[in-house]
RNA sequence: GCCCCCGUAGCUCAGUGGAUAGAGCAAUGGAUUCCUAAUCCAUGUGCCGCAGGUUCGAUCCCUGCCGGGGGCACCA
């Protein structure tokens, strides 16, 4: 707020300047106002003088006077500028004019941050969508825990948003599921079996068929294979995804629809999809199979939607899945992948080309993989053994907090070291209890002035508020002030990481406030003001940790 | 061979064109009669992988190379 009224100030006073004759133009580019690295630089700059030295035909440095000469600040906001460096204009702020932003985190709560960047527009974000073939494992869950948080960001951010889970369960890998299940049916019905090496292995399989032989209603081993193996598929499947949806559960990541690629096939939408780009002329037969045009919209090559024995591909579903979404009025559509995915993404970029719909309503995310640590060393996740460490169990053992805070301490195009013994350590190498400490310390302060020293939350007058002058203080509130910035940003570059840094920044300036001042004093004109200052730091700190999905205790 | 991600302090990582590049961990020393020590304070370390280019200005953008990881089907 205090950065757009200098953008203001810097361009009445650029015009001001120019109708007094002492800029040459009156073509200024847009004004940059950041935060300079160092204190010594001030509060605030801006690089206008050198951006506009081209336009002037002047020197930065006379730019630069001639501008802060007919800077007009009637409210006094400024305590002094100065022209530094190769032109920079640094502002210093008078450090009460920083106050407001406190009043706007009270009077707000909750809703302190939001935005309307989004102006309503329907958007998806879909995720996870892991094949209901085995339980999840950790890299889920770091898709799961950013796409969640992104979904969350975006709803903050004035989208309307529906989580979307997709689940394959049409195909060659279900069909293979279901003979898993089978076959270790038999086996465990005493035949003898050759069970596959591109079967499933895990010994989950074995879970299932035992439930799936404990039914009574039907005996699975007098039907015939193949009826055998597709009742042995839904089952599996069933069950499978009940286990994710649990999983995800305890992660604190649900889903506003579940959508079914069989029923995508049930309902004719992908052969209509097919259908549909034929009409088009950007599908062709070549060597009995149905090629998709996919290299004229920027894929390396064109792509095959149905093989040459009928069968469609992954690819076709996939079309008439996104088809599908902008159908139901999405205006945006995003897409959470693994890393491991980034191959698909230019042929399906293609597809939504030929759609029609433009390279900015389409978004891929990609996650990197996660190194599963204990005590530095990498955990086994041979899936060929079918073991492994499943999400539900790193969950367990380390918290839903630390998990999703550790997955977002890293940016998501970055491999992710994901170590159980720091996952559990309650030090600094584990900033979730660091930034939920601040949550319960200013609980504790509230209830200590409610219950012991009789002091009231109040509205302090401007004349207290005006003891709200130390340092830290002002740092404190500063720091609060770049809350809406960081959301705008984490959700327009899709960052949930910026959000967890922003806290452990604001967490870190509040224990150092902590440590150096009291809050609650005998005096009740300082006690007051310090009191609504820790309010609203609970406030944001309570706000960023909900984005997140990390709770904030009240105790710790 | 082609594509994607990464390369920044001893380690793990922030830093979406600005001035003197930051944090945590690790190391050393200190702080608790006082609101929760899961905290704080002090002490220092960098050819921002290398080489070109664009720019008034590059860790950031472009090109090439080197190193690490991942991906390249009529599989999903």
């Amino acid at each position: 707020m205090i950065k757009e009224r200098i953008r203001q100030m810097l361009l009445e006073a650029a015009r001001a300047a120019y109708e007094a004759g002492e800029l040459s133009s009156a073509d200024f580019p847009p004004i940059s106002v950041e935060e300079p690295k160092a204190g010594a630089h001030g509060d605030l700059a801006t690089n206008f003088a050198m951006t506009s030295a081209s336009v002037q035909k002047m020197p930065p440095k006379a730019i630069a006077q001639a501008v802060t000469d007919h800077i007009s600040d009637p409210g006094g906001l400024i305590e002094k500028t100065e022209i530094a460096g190769p032109g920079f204009i640094n502002f210093f702020i008078h450090p009460l004019a920083w106050h407001p932003i406190l009043d706007a985190i009270h009077e707000k709560g909750g809703a302190f941050g939001a935005n309307d960047l989004g102006q309503g527009q329907k958007v998806q974000v879909e995720f996870v969508s892991a094949n209901p073939t085995g339980p999840l494992h950790i890299g889920h869950g770091r898709g799961a825990v950013v796409g969640d948080t992104i979904a969350a960001l975006l709803l903050f951010c004035g989208y309307r948003v529906d989580r979307e889970y997709y689940i394959n369960d049409a195909g060659r890998q279900i069909h293979t599921l279901g003979k898993s299940v089978y076959l270790r049916c038999c086996e465990l019905s005493g035949q003898s079996v050759d069970f596959p090496e591109d079967a499933y292995q895990g010994d989950y399989i074995y879970e299932i068929a035992k439930s799936v032989l404990a039914d009574q209603e039907q005996d699975i081993l007098a039907l015939d294979a193949e009826a055998a193996i597709s009742r042995c598929a839904r089952r599996a499947a069933g069950e499978i995804l009940e286990g994710i949806r649990a999983d995800l559960q305890g992660l604190g990541v649900t889903f506003d629809h579940w959508y079914s690629e069989q029923q995508l096939y049930d309902t004719g939408k992908v052969q209509a999809a097919i259908e549909s780009l034929f009409q088009q002329g950007l599908i062709y037969e070549k060597d009995g199979a149905k090629w998709f045009t996919s290299a004229s919209f920027g894929d390396e090559k064109d792509r095959v939607v149905v093989r040459n024995n009928g069968q469609t591909t992954y690819f076709a579903s996939d079309i008439a899945y996104h088809r599908e979404k902008y159908e139901r009025g999405y205006q945006r559509i995003i897409d959470v992948w693994g890393a491991d995915h980034h191959g698909y993404v230019p042929r399906l970029t293609a597809a939504i080309s030929a759609m029609g719909k433009s390279p900015d309503q389409f978004r891929v995310i990609l996650t990197q993989l996660v190194n599963l640590l204990r005590q530095g060393r990498p955990v086994s996740m041979s899936t060929r053994a079918g073991k492994f460490e499943t999400l539900r169990d790193v969950v367990s053992e380390v918290g839903r907090d630390a998990a999703r805070f550790i997955f977002l301490t890293r940016h998501h195009e970055s491999q992710l070291d994901f170590d159980l013994e720091v996952a559990k350590a309650q030090t600094n190498d584990n900033p979730v209890y660091y930034v939920q400490y601040v949550h319960a310390r200013i609980a504790s302060i509230r209830r200590k002035a409610a219950e012991e020293k009789g002091i009231r939350e109040t509205t302090p007058d401007a004349e207290s508020m005006a003891r709200l002058n130390e340092p830290e203080e002002i740092q404190l509130i500063k720091q609060m002030g770049r809350y809406p910035e960081t959301v705008s940003a984490a959700a327009d570059l899709m960052e949930p990481h910026r959000i967890a840094y922003y806290l452990m920044d604001l967490a870190a300036l509040f224990h150092a406030y902590y440590n150096k001042h009291k809050v609650l004093t005998d005096d009740p004109g300082l006690s007051a003001p310090r009191l609504y200052l820790v309010i609203a730091v609970q406030k944001v700190i309570c706000n960023g940790l909900h984005m997140l999905g990390v709770s904030a205790p009240e105790s710790m």
